[in-house]
DNA sequence: CATGAATGAGTATTCATTCAT
DNA sequence: TATGAATGAATACTCATTCAT
């Protein structure tokens, strides 16, 4: 029995270990990936950048392309928890969109997860793994149509302008062109950028009323 | 003088020719870049498609980078001459930028370009032309910043909201994942988009007088 | 500490047939190299006669320029260290000189040294690597010089020649085309062949006491 | 009658030019050839010097190795006759040699020759065509064998050295690497050099009389 | 004849993936 | 289990040669 807790305890270590190692192994894929794109990247380097031998990263990801999937919803998931944690049932349906605007520029994440979904590389995979997959960023496209519905149901938003359009428009905000050039570029404060942006969209999608 | 003549109408035969094939070329690669980006994209392919041998791409672009390059220009320069044409002075601030924006639509530029340009491939690419060459993209949008200005001046546009901010959210409207997904995903037309874009954009900036 | 001992052990069966295959492959490339030259060698090739793939070529060389280098760092080495064994500060340098004559025929090494030595692609090579690296063909150039200076002092050698010449000369003692054309074409006995060389080079440069 | 000499005539103006092209064509290519080495001289560049297109360059020479031969060549022959016009038979051999030997410093000629022979490209090239043509380099070495045969009938050269390496000894004089370094390198003077080789050869060849 | 556009074989190098140790 | 040596497919670019004009 001690034998059984010790291995249990060593089975638990061990696997502790190897899910240490895998955070390890995405966080340098998401930093080479971040810096050099998906073609530039390396396994090697990952591996490198880890301290672990190449083959290692194969123990954790069978390919490349997997172990990029896995950096995007790795970091997917923690955005998606930081809208959750953020969002109230309460909130009237604008401070809802707000929280997730500010949540989307909160993070690392729109930079990644945008330069990453704007490559053509990451598309075609994307693609591929949808046929298989729930999708991700549908799901948070749903949630945010709905969010829009609810407001235009309270006739806060304007109901001429289809849903789908101030999705999509919505999503279009984080451009990541716009924040490298303003952010990055010209050192706007990203709050203030936020502010900016919140109020060219609900100006643009409120309803006027006559 | 029926010598110099014929002579010359071969010369001019051949260079219509050399630019017949020039086109070609050039459409190959957008096509492929499309498709696949830039990695992706092999000279062998192209040429395949062109049905020339892979030197013959080498006859009229010295490299993978500068036919990259090339298709860039190409496609704003056809952009460029768009917007010149259907714009004109007497029109108020906002109908130039409307001009603009249904200019863009108009062509299949926006889809290419923005595909071209979202890579991170692309990105450096690009970086390096800039050292040198004029930069296209800044000039227009060194061209529709002082489009809202004047609209500002005119009271018409909103001014708490920072030009810069004004011009990345105007560009932001062209995202090709807003375009993908609306146009080619759920057949929307594209005159009904660029109508709701307008509607949205405009409402965003336009001054709210009190 | 067998733990140790084994590791050890399997660390130097790892690094023996790893230096076993850098042998091979310099092996190799000598042999192709003296066939076919720099520009016909192909990487390729190479490894087909070593029997590995290409890519473990490049384990082991950065690049066709570098192993080619290492090729003939290889032989020069070996050649200088088969001189230094040879070779005693007691002997009078006629004998010196004698000796390294005896030697540069002794091995393959001036074959495919002076063959290497003579493409132009190689003279390119080496004048690049030449910047940066000790030259070991012009420390070997010194030394002779040097031995030829201290039999000038001693009366042995005619003073009235140049030393530069001198060493010069004896350099083109070594001329693969001789070489070639008496040895391998002839079949000349190479031992009879120094012989006659050294005959012919002492008479003509020792000094004539009248 | 008068059409046909004017026909004649053309036919000779023709042909006139066309036997200025090709000096014209090798004169470039010897150029190129000396600057570069063969594999990095292109047709597109020897054409280019001229000023004629690279198919020009084909309706003279049908294949770049004939175009490189033919540069030996012409050189070689250039070479030959400057000294059969410099030797006479009433020479005693050891100033016929001595008149080869400035011949052979005398001009371009051994710069180039070398150099082109030196590659192994050039060997392959030459082996393959010894099989057909006859052999200038073979003709001027039994030239030389036969006046050091004479000599040595004569009782003035050393009768114990085999006169095959007594000819390949006097070749390898000619070592282009001598020539660099003294020459270009050190700026000897090319008569005093071809006063000292002269000094050494010929000491080294004398018959010693005891 | 002269041209030079077109061809396509040839080659160095990279890197994801595998697998023996 | 971890390693990293070995693999080999993939690709940009060059240049001798051909041939339609």
């Amino acid at each position: 029995m001690e034998q059984a807790s010790t291995s249990e305890q060593a089975q638990t270590l061990k696997e502790k270990q190897r899910q240490e190692r895998e955070r390890l192994i995405l966080a340098a894929a998401e930093e080479v990936l971040y810096e050099k794109g998906y073609h530039d990247t390396s396994i090697d380097e990952i591996a490198a950048r880890v301290g672990v031998a190449k083959g290692t990263v194969y123990l954790h990801f069978p390919s490349k392309e997997e172990l990029v999937f896995a950096v995007f919803l790795h970091n997917f998931d923690a955005f998606v928890r930081a809208i959750d944690e953020a969002l109230s049932e309460a909130m009237p349906p604008r401070q809802q969109l707000e929280t997730i605007l500010t949540c989307m520029y909160g993070g690392f994440y729109i930079k990644q997860i945008q330069l990453l979904y704007n490559s053509v590389d990451m598309k075609r995979l994307f693609e591929v793994r949808r046929e298989q997959e729930p999708r991700p960023w549908e799901q948070l496209a749903a949630r945010i149509a709905s969010i829009l519905e609810a407001g235009k149901a309270r006739g806060d938003f304007d109901s001429v302008t289809p849903t789908s359009v101030q999705v999509a428009t919505f999503f279009s905000l984080l451009s990541p062109r716009s924040y490298e050039r303003l952010v990055l570029g010209e050192h706007m404060d990203v709050q203030e950028l936020v502010q900016h942006l919140k109020h060219i969209y609900f100006n643009g999608i409120i309803a006027h009323k006559e």
